[in-house]
DNA sequence: TAATTTGGTTTATATTATAAACTAGTCTAC
DNA sequence: GTAGACTAGTTTATAATATAAACCAAATTA
């Protein structure tokens, strides 16, 4: 009847996320927050959860001397946030 | 860029309500309780958020001596469905 | 060199989801 | 008629989650 929902996506920041880095291929962490107006704090916490989940890279480097976090999504990042989409339809009339 | 997602619909199983009871119209507690699998106490909580938002309508009554809890979902609650969905779709590539 | 800004992380708190425990009454079988 | 099991829920305790506040290290500016 209804699809799970993938409780690492079914959160609007890492939606979000997921979403900007599905468009942009690689982002930083700047652009990420200022995109989804999260606060700095909420945001790392999110990407992490994202990391630990598999479904983004994160690279550490720095750029002009200040620390630069690059995000990237991964496959698995992909075909989860696919799967999410299509067990969204599962709860709306007439898209099943 | 992204629209907020209503807390009271981003929820699983208050989605799950929410998209029975507007393709059916009105529904036993018992009925709900089936089609989402959740456990009583989950549904009965979560049924109360939904009403305390005006999204459903509950009636209690008897039939055939037991208790029975119908539900209804009202005007707001479609609205706010609409919304959600609307909103969903900001954060799925090419369905904008 | 003191204050401010950048680019974050860690941590504390509030909110949420969920299941376990409980209530109240009914049915069944002895 | 009463013990045990079942129906139809509610309340409550706990675990998980989301979020912002507080913090850190370094760079820039004044």
């Amino acid at each position: 009847m209804f699809k799970d929902l993938d409780p690492i996506l079914h959160s609007q920041l890492r939606l979000s996320v997921i979403s900007l880095l599905i468009s942009v291929k690689e982002a930083e962490f700047t652009f990420l927050k200022e995109k989804t107006n999260a606060t700095a704090g909420n945001l790392s916490v999110q990407l992490n959860k994202l990391r630990e989940a598999g479904y983004v890279d994160i690279t550490k480097q720095f750029k002009d001397n200040y620390p630069q976090t690059l995000c990237k999504i991964t496959k698995k990042g992909v075909g989860a946030f696919e799967a999410y989409v299509n067990a969204l339809r599962s709860y709306i009339p007439n898209e099943e």
